[in-house]
DNA sequence: TATGAATGAGACTTCATTCAT
DNA sequence: GATGAATGAAGTCTCATTCAT
């Protein structure tokens, strides 16, 4: 950014932007989108705009930014001692609810990383550090469980990591009785990949019961 | 496109402005390469490239079909009586050997499908039409080999196309070893997860070995 | 045009071509016309169109002078030694009831005229002579009915050979009862003029009665 | 129009554009005039001009709607209580020589919707509803010299308007000897046609003697 | 500081005409 | 002579970014 907003008009002003690129990212593509629309959208003046983004890419990547903090801070949550005493199914099945309620609540996360895809260097670096947090606080979690016999909890990390994250985002398009299948087999997935590896949980795999989904 | 090729160097016209698009796609991104670029890097004036391409759309979706057709192709020989055959975790390992070597030649499958993303209705219908091939042979596949319990396999089908089908993706670009293990992952995850609906399967599941790759 | 086509199918060819781009000339408009679409809707392959005409001007020129010979020979017969004989009246009525005819079976020749204005010097030639020849019969035969008086019959001769030749072809497309009006409005304008050079004939000027047309 | 030019100097643009536009339509045709074109005779760049005009077609509608204010505007002035006294030799003398005087003054004005005609349908609107409103006052005007016998006002309305209309932008273009003959022509052509429908005015009609013009 | 009109390189696409087969 | 695939100059229009006000 180019210019810290410190007064509130400013701030306020950040988010405007910030709010009306999500809305067209996701309704119109990252490349069709005009920052003269953005403003526009924002009720902004472009030259304003400006003052505060550098270049078309900054606002994707302050969006982005804004995306992994908030996830982040709800993955956070997740991952306390006490869930440490939790069942693993019941871990599982938080931290798919989660992340699904999250990719409802911003349908713009996973839309804009994927469409924007090699153009601006900078946003790989965010993705990558927001997914090396993601994966190291799960691969210490898992150690936690059972550090006996794990001996590459990363690679582990970015499969759940990834997979989770890309099941449920395709699932959101899907219509709602085949989403609901998908939130339980990205759940029955995870749960019997994480109990190869942590033997202690139980083997009972009953077939999933289609619980009632808002 | 608008004609059909029908003399030999007419086809190879067609073949090398594919490869060409294939490539700038992959090295520079959909939107960013141009018409132009593509009918240079070619060696096909611009004009030519229309002949056989109402526009730039048209490519994309050209190239999308061959490669749905080499991917597909090479999946079907999977499916056969013998695969039936296989213990599970053999199938499993082609499975995704199969598609990782895919992916390996054909970088820009995924680069193409993900990048475009919303903005040309035509390649959402391929991909479509895609998905529902491979996930249909699939579930009537695991079907066959075991049709007592299965109350979803389009469901079931669903999630392990797209899981594979990105973890491999994201895995080639990854550092080599990483990606081994990766891939080693990904052969577990599945194979984890098919076993809890394929019983009969053997329990043993050692840890990875990390097999050597070219 | 670049050869004279002596061989039948040739002949057949050329008017095939001619047919096709007064076809599309009407439909479409000369300049987005393509030379490509004349030869296709003449069933004719483009190189032959070529052979015939050496660029898309001379099929204009050619179109024009057709049109300009079948109105001419039909002008022709009305300059008669009996025409002389008729009442003004019955003179301008068949004068102005035949060019409606001929606009009615030939809707291009006033759409090509007006389109093509100032950008096919050629055609200008042929319109001013098609038009000089006209106006020298029509002033000819002014001459032939009073020469008393006249001193400028080109000019009015020009003044009847336009007025009628806009107010008719306008007339097309107007409504059919309105269009009957028109005709019948366009046939006193030239009377009364007429009559006003030609004080012989008789000086009743009935109210127009809305004659039947079909 | 794309923004309506508030500042002095941004209307000051539009209409440098339109009279740019105006010179090259006149100059070289609608078809074959660029946007570039217009932008650099108009000392515009051509992102300018895009900010004001959608596409090229608007700037011809522009252009029309300004004529035909232009036009309409003078018209009116003729239309008044104390043109009702003239006698109609004046009358038509002076919308004649009134119409002449615009067509030397905008040479455009025909020029551009015959050879529009038919490729900008909102052009055809214009044109129409100009001529509506020509029509319309000008079929009042002529109920309030005489309202007894006329039963058709409009069409006698519109061949005036189309006749002087055509015979005027013709005489343009002819050497001016002729030209001033052709005028003197369409005046008798229309006076000796109005007198037939107002039958107080007087019957001599003089021949026409050719006054001197600039 | 705030504004938004101005800029122009460059994207996509067309089509009259040729010429190798 | 007949064919139609090949050609590329040129047209329309967009949009990220600047900078005078």
């Amino acid at each position: 950014m180019r210019r810290q907003p410190r007064q509130l008009r400013s701030q306020k002003r950040v988010h405007q932007i910030l709010d009306a690129a999500e809305q067209l990212f996701i309704e119109e593509g990252f490349t069709v989108t005009t920052t003269n629309a953005i403003a526009a959208r924002a009720n902004v003046p472009i030259g304003s705009l400006y003052q505060f983004f550098p270049d078309k890419a900054a606002i994707v990547q302050a969006l982005a930014r804004r995306y992994v903090a908030l996830l982040h801070q709800r993955f956070e949550a997740l991952q306390t001692d006490e869930a440490l005493q939790l069942p693993l199914s019941d871990y599982v099945d938080q931290m798919i609810d989660l992340t699904n309620q999250f990719f409802k609540e911003h349908p713009g996360y996973h839309a804009i990383f994927m469409q924007v895809q090699g153009r601006i260097p900078e946003l790989e670096t965010i993705e990558a550090a927001a997914d090396a947090q993601f994966i190291q606080e799960l691969s210490a979690f898992l150690l936690r469980r059972d550090a006996s016999q794990q001996t590459h909890p990363e690679a582990i990390a970015f499969v759940v990591v990834k997979a989770v994250g890309t099941l449920l985002w395709l699932a959101l398009s899907q219509e709602p009785a085949f989403r609901q299948q998908l939130v339980a087999e990205t759940k029955r997935l995870m749960l019997t990949y994480l109990q190869s590896y942590l033997p202690d949980a139980p083997c009972q795999m009953p077939l999933p019961d289609d619980p009632l989904e808002d």
